[in-house]
RNA sequence: CGCGGGAUGGAGCAGUUCGGUAGCUCGUCGGGCUCAUAACCCGGAGGUCGGUGGUUCAAAUCCACCUCCCGCAACCA
């Protein structure tokens, strides 16, 4: 009988800054099915890779001097390194600028532009250069108009202008294949997991109408070009996505690969990028005449206890700097354990080197390292035979085997890795109880007792045996530090499916005489400290120290001065703004400030502030405002910079 | 009324589909054991399950309204 396949697939990532944790996140669990499944028996591809267009690429490679291709060629090989140093069991790592991935996707490309799905239109929008993306009228942090309300720019959220740009492109007919996704959800409820994210797609995209999708640029040239209009370069969207296909030679002279791993099995992806593999690529797949994926697993975060992950915020972390000091598998089973399906995971110093003590080395390094003693101690290594079970003691532990290794199964089929090891560890938990029920240090002591001795010792080492069986997909070095200190060196006696026959356990031999601990315990003030350490601030991308430096004369344009504030009220339709009104002595004025978050209207009325006058009055959501409040910025808390209420309104301030 | 998620002992979470003794990990207090990596095992204390109202013999769980937090809204897993 042939092999059941499995394809499974980790996006691929763009390399345009070093991988954090989290993209390991994504590849260490993708890579925890594809050593489950292939243990339980299925044909498994597992494909992760590279998308390596793009403008901020060739922007990047142009800062260092350097071609795009190198750039990316560099990239490739340090991605590549990380997925060896986390022991990535990838079968293919497909680059964008691979030969065969092009060509598919200049192919791919006309076929749906001759077929009429792809058209060619003109794109306008609001384009900021330096974020090299464009914006809608309310994704801008503020937007510009004219007096007949017009508008005429505007800033985006990172703080750059955004200019109106008009730009050929071609367009992907989207709206035409809503209707045929709608259904396909209704008839396939488990396609996007969590559920949740189905709705979200629903309501938030599917049912307002999709808009046609602009899938070229013109506007940089790093990228595959456009066959028969080749100023235009293919944009992410097809470029990316069919990596999928094409890594499986789609439309190639040898469609073997094709044939027998599409549709996918799973794309494991993060929650953020749900919309494009939820809606965008099944709807290419549709006009491709090709069968969907079967699954779309978008899976939660890992964050710091102050929110995202952030360079600026000075809390990433590296998974070569775990890995360097604690170990791979302390690593993988963090990741695995922490972040809930579905949902984030929280990642604290705290937490890992606890999860690390109290689950490695505590729980099942112990349990290991004191059996091993035992078996030592009493039967000089030699592993007595199984006689089936004693008394209603092994029954009950044998019974919570069983129960746990099905709850383990049902945790793997639905990719909730943390659902797995919880059962994993109740065994381990329920052999170490066992050691207090069976007391053996005191069978020792009887000598009519040798056969319940015995008996002990090979329920204990076969549950090690099972439990290290079940870890194998997680973790890389535990379980064969096992099997070697235990001297199971049969091959049979590692897989799944001996775990069914409970008692078959056997050993090449005796044991190592001195067992050594598998997993070492930390010293939890002195990690927390170290990996605190490696956590410290980057510098910020532009800190306020390295502002550009300016002369008297420049300050002296500055016009400020201190001002009461006499009324304050919310911006309609802005979370951030607040229209306030000043007293300035001689005059007042409005003054549209982005303070919303940390002040209520009500807690500002009355308190003396300092102002710029004399800048050029702007429009903000509809509102003018002239002049700017002062503020002390840290992190996302803004304070006012407030001034003694002796001081006089319309005084100037120098 | 943009959409979605959440609120459960000190911390982090499960339980909510199909109402019926509130469970787990960590912390804390006490006990046990000595095979083991100062580890392992047992027990106690601690919660009016965000609020209000409703349905019911019975609500963390169903219904209505409200409060507060957090994500997302064209490319950071």
């Amino acid at each position: 009988m042939e092999k059941p396949t499995y394809y499974i697939t980790t996006p691929i990532y763009y390399p345009s800054g070093k991988l954090h944790i989290g993209n390991a996140y994504t590849t260490i669990a993708c890579d925890v099915t594809a050593r489950y499944k292939r243990m339980r028996g299925y044909d498994v591809y597992y494909l992760t890779g590279a998308d390596e267009h793009g403008q901020k690429i060739e922007q990047k490679a142009d800062e260092m001097g350097i071609s795009p291709q190198k750039y990316v060629d560099d990239m490739a090989d340090s991605m590549k390194a990380l997925w060896s140093l986390l022991e990535i069991t990838h079968d293919q790592f497909i680059r964008t600028t691979d030969e065969g991935h092009k060509i598919a996707i200049q192919k791919i490309f006309d076929r749906l532009y001759e077929q009429g799905d792809i058209y060619l239109g003109e794109y306008e929008g609001w384009y900021s250069v330096q974020d090299e993306e464009f914006f809608t009228e309310t994704q801008l942090e503020e937007v510009y108009k004219d007096e007949a309300g017009n508008m005429i720019g505007g800033v985006a959220p990172s703080g750059h202008e955004v200019e109106l740009i008009k730009e050929e492109s071609y367009f992907f007919r989207m709206s035409k294949y809503a209707a045929r996704l709608e259904k396909y959800y209704e008839d396939n409820p488990g396609f996007i997991q969590p559920e949740a994210r189905r709705n979200e797609m629903l309501n938030n995209f599917i049912r307002p109408g999709l808009e046609d999708l602009a899938v070229s640029r013109t506007t940089f040239d790093w990228g595959i070009s456009v066959k028969s209009n080749p100023k235009h370069v293919v944009y992410v969207w097809i470029d990316a996505l069919c990596n999928y296909i094409t890594a499986l030679g789609y439309t190639s002279d040898d469609e073997g690969m094709f044939e027998r791993y599409w549709p996918a099995d799973v794309h494991m992806i993060g929650k953020e990028i749900v919309r494009f593999h939820a809606i965008y690529w099944p709807i290419m797949l549709m006009a491709l005449d090709l069968p969907l994926p079967k699954k779309i697993v978008g899976h939660g975060w890992l964050v710091m206890k102050d929110g995202k992950m952030s360079k600026s915020k000075g809390n990433v972390i590296y998974p070569e700097m775990v890995v360097e000091r604690y170990g791979l598998d302390a690593l993988r089973y963090y990741l695995m354990r922490e972040v809930p399906f579905g949902s984030d995971g929280v990642f604290t110093p705290e937490a890992f080197v606890n999860r690390t003590n109290y689950d490695l080395a505590n729980d099942l390094g112990n349990l290991v390292n004191r059996t091993i003693s035992m078996i030592n101690k009493y039967f000089e290594g030699e592993l007595p035979a199984y006689g089936g079970h004693g008394g209603p003691l092994d029954e009950n532990l044998e019974q919570t085997v069983y129960d746990n290794v099905k709850l383990y199964e049902e945790g793997m089929e639905e990719m909730e890795f943390n659902k797995s090891l919880r059962a994993v560890w109740t065994i381990i938990s329920r052999t170490n109880k066992y050691i207090d029920e069976t007391a053996p240090w005191i069978l020792a002591k009887d000598d009519s007792e040798r056969d319940a001795l015995g008996n002990v010792m090979i329920h204990l080492a076969e549950n090690i045996r099972i439990i290290a069986i079940l870890l194998k997909p997680y973790l890389t070095h535990g379980p064969e530090e096992i099997f070697r200190q235990m001297n199971i060196t049969d091959p049979e006696q590692q897989t799944f499916d001996s775990i069914m026959d409970y008692g078959s356990i056997k050993t090449a031999g005796r044991m190592v005489e001195k067992p050594k601990p598998i997993y070492p315990r930390l010293d939890v003030e002195e990690e927390v400290a170290h990996i605190k350490g490696l956590m410290t601030p980057e510098e910020p991308e532009e800190p306020a120290s390295e502002a550009a430096e300016i002369t008297i004369d420049d300050f002296d344009k500055v016009e400020m001065k201190v001002a009461t504030v006499i009324n304050a009220e919310g911006v309609k339709k802005a979370d951030k703004l607040l229209k306030i009104q000043v007293d300035l002595g001689e005059e007042k004025r409005q003054i549209i400030s982005g303070i919303r978050e940390s002040y209520e209207p009500e807690e500002i009325i009355g308190k003396k502030v300092l102002v710029v006058t004399n800048l050029k009055p702007v429009k903000l959501k509809g509102e003018m405002s002239e002049g700017m409040i002062l503020t002390a910025e840290k992190g996302k808390h803004l304070t006012l910079i407030s001034v003694p209420s002796g001081i006089e309104n319309g005084s100037i301030v120098k």
